[in-house]
RNA sequence: GCCCAGAUAGCUCAGUCGGUAGAGCAGAGGAUUGAAAAUCCUCGUGUCGGUGGUUCGAUUCCGCCUCUGGGCA
């Protein structure tokens, strides 16, 4: 199949704080398109300032989709994100428009286009039924076990990831295949257009650190306290919740249960966000097929324009 | 002004019975398959406050000085 018979979309990838939101903003204005949010943490309802949201009046000029899909209480994934967007941008193509994808969580860009294994969906039973164990005998102990069953990935992952090494045991709780078997089986997925990505960064990590620091007690001005201490009194929520852990509501979390000084949880919001920051950015060196933009560059939006060449 | 306690990595501190030192955090790099803003891995040379003395050798012991806490006036 000829690549330039596929139809066009937009990928802006870049660390939080970058300046993605203005970028897309301004193709929104020169190009027929819509904008699909990537982000792990745009799709909770009531977190708004904490996730650096686009206001309502912005969201009113630029409608995003994806965002504001969930309740804190309830989890998404990157599966769920790829069974969202294909279809979405399969509407948005067929209306004549041009998908611009815009965030910065990395895994779900790379589940569209690399496409995800044929696995069972998180289950709550298992993994509460694997932690309990956990807890009793410690994550090595799972480790073992899921060596037993599954060496491949047990030599793989460490044994202090709880994380993986749950999901690794609870696959084949679910399925009596090992994870690697899944993986193996696993089809080459491409999607159907023709992609042009950029990342945008500023030029200088300083910046970025800088940038950071402004806007994380920018939110606390604007009351990024008090919407966590609405999610706080709910009493249905807790820190175990992806949306609870989340960069800055974790650190307010702890400060509202008492376990973090003011002044901690600023400093402690600032950490996390330049960490989650740095893993982006990791993400992205190794990235193919990439154009970078600096984010203090002002002809960015005419230079992105060029590229694309529309 | 006097007394006491400190001064060691960007920060908080440990330590060296005298042979030039190491943790946590921060920071940097990496990994990443239904939690990914998650989770995990790797990386530690710094006039040991300044200066003089004792010593083969002082960051360590002693003197003086500077600064910071606390106490007494």
């Amino acid at each position: 199949m000829n690549q330039t018979m596929l139809p066009p979309a937009i990928f802006i990838m870049g660390p939080t704080a970058s300046g993605k939101t203005a970028l897309a903003c301004a193709l929104y204005d020169q190009l027929d398109c819509e904008l699909i949010s990537v982000d792990s943490a745009l799709v909770y309802k009531d977190m708004n300032i904490g996730t650096a949201k686009p206001t309502a009046q912005e969201l009113a000029q630029y409608p995003h989709h994806l965002i504001d899909i969930r309740d804190p209480s309830e989890p998404y994934s990157a599966a769920d994100f790829r069974e969202d967007v294909l279809p979405l941008m399969a509407d948005i193509t067929a209306r004549g428009k041009i998908p611009v994808l815009v965030g910065g969580t990395m895994l779900y860009f790379k589940f569209l286009i690399e496409g995800a294994a044929d696995l069972p969906e998180a289950d709550e039973t298992i993994r509460k039924q694997i932690e309990d164990e956990a807890l009793e005998k410690g994550w090595p102990a799972i480790h073992a076990k899921l060596a037993l069953v599954d060496p491949e990935s047990a030599q793989r992952l460490n044994p202090n990831d709880p994380q993986r090494v749950q999901r690794a045991l609870e696959v084949y709780m679910l399925t009596g295949k090992p994870l690697s078997e899944h993986w193996a089986n696993q089809q080459a997925q491409s999607i159907p257009y023709s992609i042009t990505q950029f990342a945008i960064n500023p030029k200088e990590r300083k910046t970025l650190h800088e940038r950071i620091e402004l806007r994380f007690k920018q939110m606390l001005d604007e009351g990024f306290v008090d919407e966590v201490r609405a999610l706080y009194q709910r009493g249905d929520l807790h820190e175990n919740l992806p949306a609870i852990r989340a960069v800055g509501y974790r650190q307010v979390w702890d400060y509202l249960d008492g376990k973090l000084e003011y002044d901690d949880m600023v400093q402690k919001g600032i950490v996390a966000t330049r960490q989650l920051a740095k893993r982006q950015i990791t993400w992205l060196r190794s990235w193919k097929d990439l154009n970078w933009l600096e984010s203090e560059d002002p002809n960015l939006v005419q230079k992105a324009l060029d590229i694309l060449d529309l």
